[in-house]
DNA sequence: GTGGCCCGTTCCACGATGTGGAACACTGAC
DNA sequence: GTCAGTGTTCCACATCGTGGAACGGGCCAC
């Protein structure tokens, strides 16, 4: 390795990705890897370990070869001009915002919260402020608990293990409760929050996947309570957020691009 | 971070995901990145530049955003099943080997040497032993030379500045000359070698890119001296392995599954 | 023009983390 | 059963990664 960078690199940083490379070219075992790297088989495990825990490398069996695992997969999606999720979800959020008259965002599952990477206002006098680089737990609003739904069940274990901060009289914080909520909100494919962070603030959610099939990303529409949902309209607007959910998933897999 | 494992995991690799993840969802600066991953700084920004030195990122602007790089899509490439090059070279191979007589085999520049991941033998009597699992100096072999000609700048130049090992009197191991022959082989798309790592060993090579466009292997066909290349063949035998090199490219990069 | 605020980059003392040799468990061939 | 190969785990220790702080640059308001 001839680093000729004014500034030092992490060097445990560029030994995972020597191995990843050696796994770019095929399947191969931690013995050919430590041969191909010039590392000591017991780095190496331990890198793949890493690796496998990262979802960047998936154990094809135990006790033999390693393989690129689905994180690769999902990062190159982003990796592919035109494709990255902020810039695929803006003009789907702006004609939700349009359609329902009340702000639409865009957040991701980031540790135990949900960030918020952009949000579209709608033009009315009382509105819900924005929250775009800002970062709330993801079991008191509709975008977090979607991503907690269908988030690996590894994921959710830990989420559930730790603390839930209650925030208003509505907010569930406890976790079997707030597990069988998971479990209604993966079978209907949305899901309602209603004051739970915030007093008279309510929303909904829906989950948008990458090419893989997995959940990256939740967008969700929020208004006052005292008028958002309107009366009986409920499931119009359920219905209208996961339909701009399902074209941002299929607009970040390429297909209506053909 | 909910490390369940029993065994412990590489911090640094965990934090690198960690930022690759944040750009997963569009460009990024070191700030929004810090705020969102909980790292300083100074941290991400060594971090990145880590990444980028990979290129598994790419600085979009001095000062300003950082996105993923080429390196992503590389490796997707291979994460696809079906995809990964020794799996998909291995018929062209075994085709080449049939048309030509001869042994064929398949490399990656892997430090300064060729690794040689595969390799198809011709079924005569006298042939070049497999050299599967193995490593070779890349400035002796005909594989080597062609991944040293098409190799970034800055992987050459290291490589120009280190040690050159001389096999036999044919072995060019002068910085000058080689580099020379490496411009010419850039020029014709292939490259012969004679006798230069081994007396009595002759080989042709030629490059095998990726989806990006990228050279990322090279395949090689070699014979003993005295009957490789025939008389006034090595033209035709150059343009059989160029084709068989351009065929494997067309299929790591999808196009002929369609 | 100046000052404040933000950005990203670089430095360096030090301790936290990654290391790698060795032991271990497992598998398959003879 | 033995041996040779595989991948996994342990742990003392020293090396490497760290993060606060300083720095330079850009932008904007006054």
């Amino acid at each position: 390795m001839w680093n000729t960078d004014p500034m030092s690199t992490v060097q445990s940083v560029e030994r995972a990705f020597a191995v990843l490379r050696c796994l770019g070219s095929g399947p191969a075992g931690v013995s050919e890897i430590a041969e191909r790297t010039g590392l000591p088989k017991s780095t190496v495990s331990r890198l793949l370990g890493t690796l496998v825990d990262l979802d960047a490398v998936t154990q094809l069996d135990p006790n033999g070869a390693y393989g690129l695992g689905e994180l690769i997969l999902d990062l190159s999606a982003s990796a592919t001009p035109g494709r990255n999720l902020v810039g695929t979800a803006r003009p789907v959020l702006e004609q939700l915002v349009e359609q329902l008259g009340e702000s639409a965002g865009l957040g991701v599952l980031d540790g135990r919260d949900v960030y918020y990477l952009d949000q579209v206002n709608g033009d009315r006098e009382v509105q819900v402020r924005d929250w775009t680089g800002e970062r709330v737990e993801a079991h008191v609003g509709s975008a977090g608990l979607v991503l907690l739904a269908f988030a690996p069940a590894s994921v959710l274990a830990r989420f559930l293990g730790g603390p839930l901060t209650s925030f208003t009289e509505q907010t569930i914080a406890d976790p079997v409760r707030l597990n069988q909520r998971l479990d209604e909100t993966r079978r209907a494919g949305f899901v309602w929050c209603f004051e739970e962070y915030s007093e008279g603030l309510n929303s909904v959610g829906a989950p948008i996947s990458n090419s893989s099939g997995r959940v990256v990303a939740a967008i969700s529409v929020h208004g006052p309570s005292y008028r958002f949902p309107a009366n009986g309209a409920s499931a119009a607007v359920a219905a209208a957020v996961v339909d701009a959910a399902n074209r941002i998933t299929e607009r970040l897999s390429g297909r209506l691009d053909h």
